[in-house]
DNA sequence: TCAAAAGTGTTCAAGATACACCCATGA
DNA sequence: TCATGGGTGTATCTTGAACACTTTTGA
């Protein structure tokens, strides 16, 4: 940074850090990926992913990175959630660290890669203790997701491209932690028209076998540029 | 930061500021205090208020010390909203911004204090083109303001202590830049509870006079205890 | 033939919206 | 006395909530 003028260089630098919430949705539960740190401080306990921004590199462009060293995706979700800047919160110095949470769809992400690098899916209510403030990000990422959930269509981020209303329906319950009633719940996510239903059904789930949907981004613009919003 | 192990040391560093949206509703209107920039890059043109984080200081601390410095307000609310990260958003040299806003009552908040820091309230409505990225952070935070009045009580934080209803509604009808019926107004908020009705009358705003009312934070806690919500 | 999950409509209650007149006061 | 803004109630509509039976099919 040899052109940064003066009254800048008198003011100090920080690492900066980005943490990435990872959530996915498999076997009726919402899970987290977290991995066993591998450097000090901390080597060996649970964290989040994440790293160090580089030099030329953005804020959303680092959080992008690691996310797609680790799972080899790309175009996932992703939201910056917060800062976190406490001047103590990282024992071995100074870093500022911005989080972000990821939506990925689990079964699209293979365990061959997860182990690579030692990701393991934990399940959120089982979730150890993690390094620093990284549980503080895990349950704000967890609020932003159930308020988010409600009025943006970000659930079809964590299901695959092809998914049953059944499906849809538990993960819905997942997030929101209760019940919902299946005729209600039809009614109001196909009374807003963003769904295509395909002429396939899947049978894995039932000897009748269950329709598939898919979510329809055009359909989706349509009901906002008519003025109405996503909520379920 | 003598302490920080090599793996650390390996990554680079960055400077880090702080920029504040302040938000204040006077004589109808929306607005937001800005200044003329005092040093290079871009002296001298309109800038929202901002600093480098210090040493030993938290972002939350830095956005708080910005905002007393500037107003000599205390207790002002005020959130994270997102961070600014991209290479070359400073012309100058990498600087990663975090942006704050916040609510102020601007009624409180003395000219004296405005001019010595050649703060000027700005309308909404005729904001200047800022500089590097405060354009967007502007856009980002009246969207969640927009957002966040409508399910939470922060209103209140743009008014002075005692307020009339017709303020309060004149307040809603400027964020969501729409009218409202004033009996429906009145209705909604007043069953939620949460104001206490004084004995006195503002006169003005009118001959028969208007009475006043204060949030009470007490009422509030107990309407969330109950399971319900704010909104409005 | 039966167990197990998928699929389907109607009724009722609550909350949101629309709407018009009287009141108090100072000039 | 009148102009100005403050204050109040009811009827209707829309939306969300509750609720039970039939269908399909593989084992």
């Amino acid at each position: 940074m040899g052109s940064e003028n003066q009254f800048y260089r008198d003011h100090p630098t920080f690492h900066v850090a980005v943490d990435c919430i990872i959530f996915g949705f498999d076997q009726g539960e919402l899970k987290l990926l977290i991995h066993k740190r591998r450097f000090e401080p901390a080597m060996g306990q649970w964290s989040l992913f994440g790293g160090f921004v580089e030099r030329e590199e953005s804020l959303d462009a680092a959080a992008n990175r690691i996310l797609f060293e680790l799972t080899g995706l790309d175009n996932i979700y992703m939201e910056e959630l917060q800062s976190y800047g406490e001047v103590n919160r990282d024992p071995a110095g100074r870093v500022i660290s911005v989080a972000y949470y990821a939506l990925i769809p689990a079964k699209e992400y293979s365990d061959a890669t997860t182990n690579q690098y030692g990701a393991t899916w934990m399940s959120l209510d089982e979730l150890p203790r993690l390094i620093m403030d990284h549980n503080l990000m895990v349950e704000k990422g967890l609020r932003r997701l159930k308020r988010r959930a409600s009025t943006q269509p970000i659930g079809f981020e964590l299901l695959p491209r092809e998914f049953t209303m059944p499906q849809l329906q538990a993960l819905y319950e997942t997030i929101y932690q209760s019940t919902l009633d299946k005729r209600n719940f039809r009614k109001k996510i196909l009374s807003m028209d963003v769904l295509i239903k395909l002429d396939k059904k899947d049978k894995s789930g039932s000897r009748k076998g269950a329709f598939l949907y898919r979510f329809d981004r055009k359909k989706y613009k349509k009901l906002v540029d008519g003025g109405d919003n996503f909520t379920i």
